[in-house]
This record gives C-alpha cells, sequence and structure tokens, in this order.
DNA sequence: TGCATTTTTGCAAGCGCTTGTAAAACCAAT
DNA sequence: ATTGGTTTTACAAGCGCTTGCAAAAATGCA
C-alpha cells in the first residue's frame, strides 16, 4: 500500500531513440556517431528523437564497445604549485577546445603511485596520457611503450626512450640568467637545487655552472644548497647561504617557489632586496609579478608547454603512426625588481 | 613473409586470470572486487594470478555492469582563479585519500557547457558530482534531482532546491570587514562587486551594505562598481573610483583579484597603499600573502570547503537516503598591511 | 521492365565486468 | 552413513554501445 515513490529516472539509450525514431539501434548508432551512409530524412528523424529525448551517449559502454572515450588522462605532481596549474590551464585549454574531457590524478609524489594510475589509465580510462614533470620509472614507460598507447612527456625526458616529450630550454634559461648576474658584477652566486630526480633541475644546474665557467667564476661546491621547488625549501636552503661568513650577493632560485622562500628569509635576516642581496627565479608563475619585490625570473612558456603537448598528443591519437616528437620551447629572461648591483 | 610486427599487447581480463587460477571468471571478479564469501587459499591463488599478470580492473566495464566508476566529476568555472584552485586541492586531497578519481569539467562560464557536462556526467561518467561557484541553472539541477543523482554545491547555494551545500559566511565576512575600514575612521569606502550571478558576490555586498547601515553611514550607489571576480575587472573599476572628485579612502573589494586589480590601478596613478588609500580583499588566495603591500582580506576556509564537499558527497554515495545538509564555514578578517588609518 | 549495383538498414556478437540464481562441496549432527 | 544447513563456485544474462556481415531498398543502365 506505501506508495513506494521510485523515482530515479533512467537515462535514454539508443534503444529508446531507436523505438521513437522506428528505425533500430544500429542505425541510431552510426547516426549518431558520426556520419555512415544514413539517409538525411533517416538522420533527421534520428537526430530529432535523440533531442526530443535528452539522449546523451554513455561513454563507458561507447569506449568498451571499441570507441574512444573522449578522455585524456592528465598526471600531475601535484596542485599545490603555480606552475603545474599555468601547464594544466594550457592543457585544459586546448582540450575544451578539441571537446576532449580531462581525468586529472595527483600522484603527491607518492611512490609508486604513478605507476599504478598509468595502469588504470591505459586498461580504457583514456584515451591518451599527458605526464607533467613525473619521476620518470622505467617501470610504466615500458608498459606504455608495449602497449603502444599514446602519451606525452611535459617537462621531462627520458633520453633513452623514444617518447614523444615537449619541454622548454632549461640550461639555456639558467645560462643567460647566471650571466645576467655576473654581468652585474656578482661574483658570489648561491643556487639552490631543485629535485635531482627532474631532469629540469638537473639541467638548470648545468647551465648555471656553465655560465659560472665561461665567465672564469669558479663553481663552489658549497653555494649550491638543496631545495625541493617549493617554498619551504627555498626558505630553508636560503636560511643556511646566509648562515655563512662569506654570504652570497645573489641567489638563483631553481624555480620561484623556492626564489619566493629565499625572500621570506632574507626578509627575516633583515636584509633588502636587490640592495643586500639579489634574488632569481624561474618559471615565471603568476606570483612572480606581485611579489614584492617583483621578482626577475626566467619564463617557461607553461601555457604553451601544455597547448603543444595536448596537440601532439591528439595528431598522435589520429594518426598512430606518426614519428616521435621532441618539442623544445624558448624561455626567455624577464627582469623585474629583484635583482641590482652588489653592494660590496 | 613481411613481419608483421603487431605489437599492442592487451590487457589482462578477470577471463585471463580466472584461466591461470584455475577458479571461474565470477569467483575472480567476486574475489578481487571486496569480501565476499571466497575460501581463503582461493583468493591467495587468485590474487597471486592477478598481480603476477598485472590485472587492472577496467573502469569502464566495472561500472557499466552497475559497479561504481570511482570516479567524481568536478565542474569548475575556470582554472585562472587561485580561488578555484585552492577548492579544488582540497577536494582532491579528499578524494585521494578515498582512492576516488576526479573528472574535471572547465566551463569557462560558457552558457550551456554547464547543463552539458552534468548530462554527460550523469550519464555514467561519474558516481557523483561537485559543482563549484556554477551559474546556477534549473534545468540541470531538476535534471540531477529527478534522477537522484548524487552531488554537492560549492560557495553556491539555490535556496529554492534541496541540495546539498557547503558555503563560507559571506555575508558576516564582508560585514566584519566593512566595520573594521569604518572603526578605521573610513567612511567613503568604494566597494568592487562581483558576478551578481554568484551568490557569494550578492551577499558580499549585502554584508557591506548592512555595516555601513549600521554604523550610520549612508550607502552610495556611485561607490559601488561593477566588477567580474577577475583582475582586470578590478583594475577598471577602481580607475573609475578614481576619477571621482571625491575618491574613496579605501576600496573594498568583492575578491583578492579585484584587490590586486585595485593595487595596480592604484598604484598606476602614483597613489601609496595604504597612506593614500586602503584595499581590503576576500578570499585569501595564495597571491595575498605575497602581494606588496600584503593585502588585508577576508579568508575563506577554501581548501576545507573542498574537503568538506567531498566528504559529504562520499556520505551521500554510501547512504542515498541520507539528509540534505547545509554547511556553512566560518570565514576570518585577516590582517596584514593594505589598510590603514585614512590620511584626509 | 529487368538485372546488376550501390546505398541503407538490421541482426548478431562481443567489449570486460557484476550479480541473481542454482548447483556443488563442505560441515556437523543425527 | 545420512540429513540439513552453510559456504563456495559456476553459469547465464545483461549493462549501452560499436561493427562486421548480410539482407533489403533504392538506383542506374540496357
Amino acid at each position: 500500500m506505501a506508495e513506494e515513490t521510485n523515482k530515479k529516472k533512467r537515462m535514454p539509450t539508443i534503444f529508446d531513440i531507436a523505438r521513437e525514431s522506428g528505425f533500430s539501434y544500429s542505425t541510431v548508432s552510426r547516426t549518431l556517431s558520426g556520419f555512415e551512409f544514413v539517409k538525411p530524412s533517416t538522420r533527421e528523424k534520428i537526430v530529432e528523437a535523440a533531442e526530443r529525448l535528452g539522449y546523451v551517449p554513455n561513454q563507458q559502454a561507447r569506449s568498451l564497445a571499441g570507441g574512444p572515450s573522449h578522455l585524456i588522462g592528465v598526471l600531475v605532481p601535484t596542485l599545490t604549485n603555480d606552475y603545474i596549474i599555468q601547464i594544466l590551464q594550457g592543457i585544459d585549454d586546448e582540450l575544451t577546445r578539441s571537446s576532449y574531457n580531462l581525468i586529472l590524478y595527483t600522484t603527491n609524489r607518492h611512490q609508486g603511485t604513478e605507476a599504478t594510475y598509468v595502469a588504470t589509465i591505459m586498461n580504457g580510462a583514456a584515451d591518451g596520457l599527458l605526464l607533467v614533470a613525473p619521476f620518470i620509472t622505467d617501470s610504466y614507460l615500458e608498459a606504455l611503450n608495449e602497449r603502444d598507447f599514446p602519451y606525452v612527456l611535459i617537462d621531462q625526458d627520458y633520453e633513452a626512450e623514444d617518447s614523444m616529450v615537449v619541454k622548454a630550454t632549461n640550461r639555456e634559461g639558467a645560462y643567460i640568467a647566471t650571466q645576467y648576474l655576473i654581468k652585474m658584477g656578482h661574483s658570489r652566486i648561491g643556487f639552490i637545487a631543485g629535485l635531482p630526480q627532474l631532469n629540469s633541475a638537473i639541467e638548470r644546474l648545468a647551465g648555471f655552472r656553465e655560465a659560472l665557467s665561461d665567465h672564469g667564476i669558479p663553481f663552489r661546491e658549497e653555494y649550491v644548497v638543496p631545495g625541493n621547488f617549493e617554498m619551504r625549501g627555498g626558505y630553508r636552503a636560503t636560511r643556511e647561504l646566509l648562515a655563512r661568513s662569506d654570504v652570497p650577493t645573489a641567489i638563483f632560485a631553481a624555480n620561484d617557489l623556492s626564489a619566493l622562500g629565499a625572500i621570506e628569509a632574507i626578509r627575516e635576516r633583515g636584509l633588502r632586496i636587490p640592495l643586500d642581496i639579489s634574488i632569481l627565479g624561474f618559471d615565471d608563475i603568476p606570483q612572480a609579478a606581485v611579489a614584492y619585490p617583483k621578482l626577475t625570473t626566467v619564463r617557461q612558456p607553461l601555457n604553451q608547454m601544455g597547448r603543444e603537448a595536448v596537440n601532439l598528443l591528439l595528431k598522435r591519437l589520429q594518426n598512430p603512426d606518426m614519428d616521435m616528437v621532441k618539442l623544445t620551447l624558448n624561455t626567455q629572461l624577464i627582469i623585474r625588481d629583484s635583482c641590482d648591483i652588489p653592494f660590496d
């Protein structure tokens, strides 16, 4: 007797619209998933019925049956870094334009999660994969290649493998930046390193060393302190640098976040930027421009990197046999207010 | 003769591991998808075989067959606002802890996209939906309710509907902030409004007006200029305010991004903050703390809002009959360096 | 008008998985 | 040993869709 209010309307399926339009479900399927030899009048009726019923294809079923899922997996290390966010924006923009959707996996740099996610993605969760600055592990790259699964590495290269890659001129950017500092008159330059597992970190350090060497300034191991690409790491590294007797007159941080941490540490010490000490960052995240003083930094075309990666991936999706491409975009020194000639 | 190198290894399925372990596929399915009455020795063999073959369940198939997709849809208006990012972080954190994955839809505030995405999501793409500050449209909320599809609204309320909501005390926060300015001695206070389609914008303006009225300061229509919650909008609004003969001594921006735009406009005009004019924001995005001067603002527990929303949604997923909940978290005035007593 | 083509449509199978139902195996107790 | 009850496993069907193949309808041409 109790009026069972069983609502939960079912979503319409191709069968519903087949019944409505009077054609078979396969004709409906063909009509709805792109062209095929369908008589215009038929197509019209089917489309009309679909719209009337508010039909939306079930992606799960579609991709199970062999069609594309229209989903791209994006693997990011974290969401707490504007550098990642910028790339993500680029990816998202381009994906939106292509009517693809994005399934996001945040690894938080946890050991092993990357491989797990990759396995899930390969197993039908998405049509392709974008890896943003991942910790490369042979394990999953191998799996990816074995299955011939389309993917693009962003801001991380893996020399040994034949992968698609989009990155920036890290080494050159670091070189130019360091040179800028040197020409200003700095010779005691500290360097806050990034995560050694990341290519970009290695290349930036290399660029730094190269510039030093090219200008006859001896490289001093003690001036290179470990960081982690995060603010706290930059803060700690800077305190360490500041504790020395021969404090550097400039600090080149491997990324902006580290530089921001450095600024905090320096200010805490009562020193002025850039009067007492110059700071130079890398990335040019949005915060760099609003920080005080405005951060001089090396800009990476983050947004563009994301977009290019999507384009590459999409191209590969259309043509599975296309050649592998490695794209390297230019970095650029953005001069703002955090560097000046050394005081002493 | 041509050695056809047809690689593209297939992913193992439950049938493969059934064959390997010697049990039926349904036993494998039951074993792998949580408990069931499975003999320990059987379970062991199955799990072993699954691991050996590197088995990963195909989510598409799983959810098609009626199981959960372990995917949560997240609808955000944009990725270019740290306010959104903060919420997203909270969502992501909590989701990760719950072994759910996230499928991200960026509407970019395009007319109609929200409804389309919602339809897709309901149609099997995800188990639940999180709507971050959406432009509410009856159309899709109705559809959601009709299908009894689990969703949570974040930072946007819809009084008429019986929906789950997580928001913050916008009105109260704006009230306190305005009062703070008034007590400092300001009486000519400009207000940069937000998007009128958003509840939060309306409430903040209401709080502002209320505080004015409670302290006997007449509300002046001309001091309220339209903004769009973005930097450029704040910039333009401020220029407008600055062009008046009776320039305000303080500007309350409906969000931090607008405040940042205001700062730019003010500085461009050669005025000093907070000496010549005070600025107050809303949100407390990361940039607020590194801006110069450090922005005094009303903090919303953005991260927490994201997390609470996920918790609510997950609870609802477990218990579809749970009561609707509306959660309102507290905002808090964060005093930094952008406000001071009026000069004149 | 009749026959060979070509265009259009329909049927069946299957993607990888879950789940209701029934059969098999097991256990203790009679 | 046999019975009754419980635990464990297997089979079948089906989720919504795509697609190869074949049948039906439409078309062209002699």
